[in-house]
This record gives C-alpha cells, structure tokens and sequence, in this order.
DNA sequence: CTGAAAGCGCTAACAG
DNA sequence: CTGTTAGCGCTTTCAG
C-alpha cells in the first residue's frame, strides 16, 4: 500500500502538501496537485483511514445498536440508518444486543473507540443507573431511536408512541369492542408507558373505564409473555380484543391464543405494533401499527450528525416523534365476517 | 482519556515498560507491574486502539458481509458469527449488500482496511469476474459463508447442499409425489448450482427421468420469481409439489400460488430451504431445510482466524460442508389428510 | 504556495 | 528487567 510519503517522493514534492492535496485544501497551485493526483493514480493510492483517525480523533463512523436482530422490524431500521450513513459518507457498524443490558453496556462500550456517535435502540432489559447513565453520556453523543429508556436524557427519534396506540384502540372501538386488553412490554421504556398512555386514553374518551386487569405488563422475553397472556386469556371473563405494543410481545400473544386454541379474529381480534411476519401469504394476517422506518433511520442520523459535528452550540435536546400507520388487515376484522 | 505516557510518569517508570504491562509481557517485575497497574486504575486508563492497529497493522475486527438482512436466516447466521468472535475477542462489524453486486465489492472494499478478515455470503446478483476476484483476493483473507459464488476460489462453509437437497426430494417422493418442479436462485451460486444436481440426483434414483420444464430458474428478486412461478404455475400440467431452494424463492413461490388461489399442500405441496416465517403461529406452516447456523458461525470464524493467524503455512482451501435438517410440517403432508 | 517538523498513542527492537 | 528510540501514516502548524 502506497503512503503519502512515496507519493511525496514520485511526485518530487513534500509529504504535507501532498496531504493538502489528498485532503482537498485549496491551498495548493494547480501545476502541483496535478503532479501529485498523477502519482496518486500511478501508485494507486487509498488514504489509511487508521492513521487519519488516529491524527484527527474521528473515525467517521457511527455505531447502531439494536435490541434483537430477530425481529423483523430492526433489519428494516437498519437498512435506513445504513442508507443514511452512506448518504453522509459514513460508515456504520450495527451490534445486537440480544435483549440483554450487560450486553448492550459492553457494545456501548466497544463502541466507544470507534465511532464518533451511538444510535441506540435499547433493551428492554436495563436498568439504567445514575452511574451507568453518566458513564455512557460521557462518550460519543447518543440519540436513541425507537426504543428509549425511561430515565436516560438523550435526544431520541421515535413515532407518537401515544397517538399510535390511540389510534389502534379507537379502530377496535369502531369495530364494536368493549373489552380491550393490552399486553406491554417492560414499563421501563418511555415507549412503552406512552402506548399504554395512548391506550388508557382512547378508551376514556369512548367514555370506558380502563381495568387493571386488561393491562397485562411483559417483558420481552417470549416464555414471560406467553405464560402472561395464557394466564389472563384463560380467567372466566376474556377480553374480546388484544392490542400489542411491540413485535415481541406481539409474537408471544398471538402464540399464546393459538396454544390455547382460541382464533383470531373469531375469538378474539388482533392488533400489534410493528410487523410480525410477511402480510401477504400467511393467515391470518395480522392488523398492525407500521412505523415508518425510513424516516426514522435518516432522522436520527441527522440529528446524530448535528451533535458531532456542531458540538459548539450545546444544542436542547431533541425528542422526534413521527406518524405511524395502522394497516388493518384480516386480524381485527368484525366477528363473522370473512373474506 | 490517559495515555500510556501519563501511566509512565505516574507510575515513575518509562513507556515502554507500561506497554510491556500492559500488553501482558511477562518481561517485567513484579514491583513495577504493581505500581503500573495502579496506574491504570489511577488514572482509568484505556488503551487505544486505533494507535494500536497503526502500530500492528492488526484491527482485531472481522467483517461479515451478508446479502440481505431482512431474510430471517441472516439475523441468525450474524448472531452465531457474532458469538464467535466475541468468544475469540474479536469485533464484528455486518454489512448487507442488499443482493446488489456493486455494493458487495464497495463493501469489500470499504472493509479492506478497517478488518483483518472477512465472511461473506454474496449476493446472487454477482459476476465474478476475473479483475474482480483478484482484486478482492489481494486484501484481508475471505470465508464465504452459506452462498458461495460459483467462480471464487475460496474457503468456504455451508450445508451440504446436494445431500440437502435429495433429502427433500426424497421426503417428497415418499409422500406420494412424482411430478416435483424446483424453484432455484441464480445458478451463479455454487449452492444453487448443488442443490439443483441434488434434486436432479433423487429423483434419478428413484427413477424418474428429470424435465426440464420443472426447474424454475429465478434470481433473488421478488417480482422475477414471482413472476416465474405464476407462469408456470398457469401451465397445464402443474406439479403436485414443489421445492425451493432458498427462503427468497420460497417466499416468492409461496406468494405466487397463493395469487393464483391454489391452497397449500391440498393443491401443490411446498418445501422450502430455510425458514420463512416464525414456523408457530402462521398457516401453512411450511416444511423446511433447517440449516445448523450457529455451527456454520463457528465453523467459518475459526477457519477465517486460521488464515488470519497462521499465514505462514498456506494452508489449502477448506470447503466445510454440515449437515442440514428437514423439519416436516404441513405445507407437504400428504393429500386430503388434516390436522 | 510549499517544505520542514512535530506529534496523535502505541509497539518493538535494542542497549544497558 | 527497564529505558531509549524509532517509527506506523497522517494532519497541521509554522516558517520561508
């Protein structure tokens, strides 16, 4: 591999503006940068981008963080922070923290040395100390997306937690149900607390008055979730609806009627956040809160980007919410009717 | 961030004997470990890497480049890969092509200098070519990983395709089936290319003679292989099974015979490779070739460190192939026989 | 506009 | 066993 010095020697000229010409200073005659782009040519120079960093403390990479690779809503997330990055000329480096915050804690900390900022989507799983809290905000800045920790300041990228969960119970009121329940996942999640918010409020407006015991609080884990719902779904009195704030617990619930072998929507309607399989081939196929992951992925790179490079001017933090989508499918159709 | 200098003078020892602590060498005395390490607490030191890797030429990061993210079986294969490395203190940093041949090479080449080694699962859409392959072969070592391009001379893991492959059709066969068309990916890939002769060998012998007309030739994107199989689907004569080789085509398939309004497996039964959906919940469930992913992360992390590590010997190219699974569900249960 | 020189933080000889 | 030294390849003053 060429260096900036054997470009310096071929083109007779000295190694630093042979760096002002690769770096694309103006301040270089024409006669010369032509000399040196030839040498670069002839050598077949690339920049060592190791050195660069360790000169220069940045790495022009940013680090993307996802809670469970698994689920089908983060590779899609992932695509559009990638597609993001590339569009700034950054390069992205994805980690799963397979639901699990030691884990998640260890990346962060991975990460720390390579990358210039941190998009986070947490793990339902932490914690989140005063210490732990401190300790992360004092490395590259942070925005988190989709998922935030209740008690981390950050700025963060997520949809309207609140309205999209208003939106989906309003859906199952026009379809003539009553009884409501809702499975969450870790209260721990401002996301989470807001979706059941959005919930509790819906039905209030309808003039309903939100039972404890239609609130059926999971985490992510699949074994948790499903033993929660199977317990609530086989008491006397069964709700005749179900909404799910996220994949996960989405996934566990739907399992969980179908081991009990109820049927959806006859027995009892559908609804989740996020998709949880392909929509076209299997049945039934399930009515479902779309986030619209694109936006999502280049707005927290922006918003990542505006920390890291316009560090001077500290600047509030940002807390994006953007609209979801609900696409009604087969599992929250009125009882009796079918296709 | 403290610096091995700022050990030195704390410590009241010279930097080279803080590196010799610190990188473990044993060419030092007890007392002045001691009063290094210290040191390190002291002063809460972290090496830094990137100093480091300028120094060693080594990032002690591997890279994986996979085709597609948002097919269920890469999440897995990252999540093997990943516990491999980290099992071996390497980093891992994932890029998605996309299926998108030009993009591969970007990333090949965007990788070169940030990782000592690479594991690829190519894209379908590649040429190979010759310039190409030497380009890419003159940088950090490559495992190709489940897709292997058919011209690429290199270490490889994956399942045994053929045997794989005759396995379903055996199962197939077994159900009563003789006219089983096949739907593959690009035959540009070694896999496809053996899981075709697979197919073609079982039924030989069980003899019958192999037409042409049922082997689907498809590429990784969804419209084309939808478009394929409804074609062919519409013919007069249409198999009573058929087999895909790969979740892309499979799901396309599936698409496809649904579109048509054909029912799974009372009108055509259906094995796919790979896992399409989580296999639980959703109708059909599809009976499908499961391949041993976390083995195959294993297996190719450990062969990719061999050639990292022991460069010396040149060792001869390694073709592992694992055995894969049939798990058998509905989408091939014998005619007219339900739950 | 260009060259010389320092130094980012670390490792690896090599003396002593 | 420990200290000194010379870079890895690059950017960035600072003189000229």
């Amino acid at each position: 591999m060429a260096t900036q010095n054997d470009l310096a020697k071929y083109a007779g000229v000295s190694a630093g503006t042979v760096s002002n010409v690769v770096s694309g200073s103006t301040r270089v005659s024409e006669k010369t940068r032509r000399k040196v782009e030839e040498a670069i040519q002839a050598l077949n120079y690339q920049p060592n981008l190791i050195a660069r960093s360790l000169k220069t403390q940045r790495t022009h990479t940013l680090g993307l963080v996802v809670p469970d690779i698994t689920i089908p809503f983060f590779p899609r997330l992932i695509r559009a922070v990638e597609a993001a990055c590339r569009e700034r000329g950054y390069f992205l480096v994805v980690l799963d923290s397979q639901e699990n915050h030691e884990l998640e804690l260890d990346m962060l900390a991975l990460l720390r040395q390579r990358v210039d900022g941190i998009l986070l989507a947490t793990s339902g799983d932490g914690d989140w100390t005063e210490a732990v809290s401190s300790q992360i905000l004092s490395g590259p800045p942070i925005v988190c997306v989709d998922r935030v920790p209740g008690k981390l300041n950050v700025d963060s990228v997520c949809v309207d937690d609140r309205r999209a969960a208003e939106m989906s119970v309003s859906h199952l009121l026009s379809m003539g149900h009553r009884e409501i329940a809702i499975v969450t996942g870790p209260l721990t999640l401002k996301n989470e607390q807001e979706r059941l918010r959005g919930y509790q409020h819906a039905l209030q407006m309808a003039g309903i008055r939100p039972k404890n015991s239609l609130v059926w609080n999971a985490g992510f884990q699949e074994n948790e979730v499903e033993a929660i719902c199977q317990r609530n779904l086989l008491r006397s009195q069964r709700p005749s609806a179900l909404l799910a704030t996220n994949g996960v617990t989405g996934l566990g619930a739907l399992k969980s009627i179908y081991a009990i072998g109820l049927s959806v929507p006859n027995d009892i309607a559908f609804v989740t956040f996020d998709e949880i399989a392909p929509d076209t081939v299997f049945k039934p196929q399930i009515t479902s809160v779309i986030q619209p992951t694109h936006e999502i992925g280049f707005r927290a790179v922006e918003l990542l980007l505006q920390r890291i490079l316009k560090k001077e001017q500290d600047l509030p933090r940002s807390r994006i919410r953007l609209d979801a989508t609900l696409v009604v499918r087969e599992s929250s159709r009125r009882y009796g009717i079918s296709d």
